[in-house]
DNA sequence: TTGCTCCTCACGTCACGTGAGGTGGC
DNA sequence: TTGCTCCTCACGTCACGTGAGGTGGC
């Protein structure tokens, strides 16, 4: 399981401790013994942790079916909360874009605008700069990075 | 700095224990000053956080330029140092989002055959379905939630 | 003087990591 | 019988959360 998974042995008794997972059954020297269900669950559920929700809400999640008294009650229920996590995941995901165009302009800054400028205050002054791709402006985690005060 | 931030006050301590913050100086008794130096610094090590990497990974991101020599050496490095963290970044958001698309057919699974074969055995049965956006097979996903067997 | 905010311990929590010492099973 | 893997405690770690009890500053 464990490795089928990309997973820790930890991880998979840490799972089973909360209630996530759940060995079909024991030897009798207490080796656990799972099939295909369970590791078709640890695979969504390592995909949902990776995706940064809590071992708990999963838990919930997986749960949610079990829980509801007819299918269609539950297949609303389940809709419902796909939607939930959807709209996280997208925010999520605008977040990483939006981090990885800033961090990019910092790379192309330094890697573009290199001798540009006075060397003793690169990456500070390039207003008047006219280097291709360079934005005329030092990105703000540059401008972290380098201990510089961009002054937005 | 915590309002400020989006953090709370114990983030922005803790920050400070572990080296990555520092404030500018204290009152007489004892409040923390900060200023737009370390706002910024802390908005990117938020967004960096939020990308899933480890305080001290930041910490020494963010002392790069100070113990570098000179300032292409530095230049060289943080560039060296941004590309593995683009890389990175790039990785999660893939993985994000093929489990959007995962979630999303589940989604659209659960609404669009709905009624499309044996309420009984919803939703495990979807060869001959016919309904426009099915897909014809289970979601990995849903077979999960759903208990089912899908087989692949 | 009254509120609200900040301060410092210090223990709790979540999701595991990491040995210590022992047994299982081919 | 020898290796390698698994077992169960149990304590450690990372990034904070959450009071307890006290002080600051407008």
């Amino acid at each position: 399981m464990a490795r089928l998974s990309q997973n820790t042995l930890r991880t998979v008794r840490f799972y089973e401790e909360a209630g996530v997972l759940e060995p079909e059954s024991r030897t009798r020297g207490g080796h656990r013994l799972f099939g295909m269900r369970e590791l078709r669950k640890l695979l969504l559920v390592s995909d949902l942790r990776a995706a940064g929700f809590a071992l708990e809400e999963i838990r919930d999640f997986l749960a949610l079916k079990h829980r509801c008294p007819t299918g269609s009650l539950a297949s609303q229920q389940i809709v419902a909360r796909l939607d939930e996590q959807l709209e996280l995941m997208n925010t999520r995901i605008g977040l990483l874009k939006r981090l990885t165009v800033e961090l990019d302009a910092a790379r192309t800054h330094l890697t573009v605008c290199a001798n540009c400028t006075d060397p003793a205050s690169f990456p500070a002054r390039c207003t008047n700069c006219t280097k291709l791709g360079c934005s005329g402006k030092i990105p703000d985690a540059l401008g972290v990075l380098w201990d510089v005060d961009t002054e937005r």
